[in-house]
DNA sequence: GCTATATTATTCATCTATGAACAAAAAAGC
DNA sequence: GCTTTTTTGTTCATAGATGAATAATATAGC
């Protein structure tokens, strides 16, 4: 079980220091690729939905996302209390900069499991909700 | 990958749950054990490099263990700069209250885990480093 | 239509973690 | 012995996450 959280912790490093090379963490990289894949502004609930996190946590994070001008927000068309997200075009070159860091890492990762059985890893991982 | 920290980050939320029943977070659970199997009081540099963290971490969490009554500062015996921290009673208590919940939470693993070849997932886990 | 309820984003307090800067004290070097 | 370097704990700024409280606006109920 320490051994299971040891391992993800080991990824997560990986990753956050791959991302810091282009001034990202694994928080802003990830709410910049649900914006970029979106392609159309997003409201901050919706971002929150679907990184299943609570609201005040988009607010900061867009927060420093966009003081790093990669996203702004956006006046809600018709929800005068709504603001959405968008990536700006520094935002998508950014993410898709981070994007190839990301798959480089995971390379790595999977180059790590050579000899393993991913499949019965990946059932065993998914076994645990 | 995603898929590793996925279930790392569940088994973490279970065990914070479970801890928070009693009083306690991973981290403090994680300080608090190492106090308590220490037996004596221990510099807070130890600590900090035991549980491989920043000092400027270890202050802040003997700061909150403190005010909770689980942990009380010691001046070091010789070295003045030197500050150690020692488990109250109170602390031994809720540590082993954590311990057993702890316990709980990794047979449930366990059993979630059952018909996976626990050897194999354990290699393929200490393979990352 | 107007009231009651729900939703939206923000702020604030808190926890966890890091790294930089700092003061005090110890250890090394000469 | 006295300077230089290192170590020790703290503070501060920052990042990331949570949950409670709040103000503004929508929506439901009647």
């Amino acid at each position: 079980m320490f051994l299971l959280m040891h391992a993800a912790g080991t990824v997560e490093k990986r990753l956050e220091d791959a991302l810091g090379t282009v001034g990202l963490s694994l928080a802003k990289f990830g709410a910049l690729t649900f914006l970029v894949r979106a392609g159309e502004p997003l409201s901050l609930s919706e971002c929150a939905a679907k990184m299943t996190c609570v609201r005040s946590n988009i607010t900061q994070l867009v927060d420093r996302l966009e003081s790093d001008g990669l996203v702004r927000r956006v006046d809600h068309p018709s929800d005068r209390r709504g603001v959405m997200a968008a990536a700006t075009p520094l935002g998508i070159e950014r993410q898709a900069a981070g994007a190839k860091l990301v798959d480089e890492v995971k390379r790595q990762f999977a180059k790590t499991l050579s000899g393993i059985d991913r499949g019965e890893l990946a059932r065993a991982l998914s076994a645990i909700k």
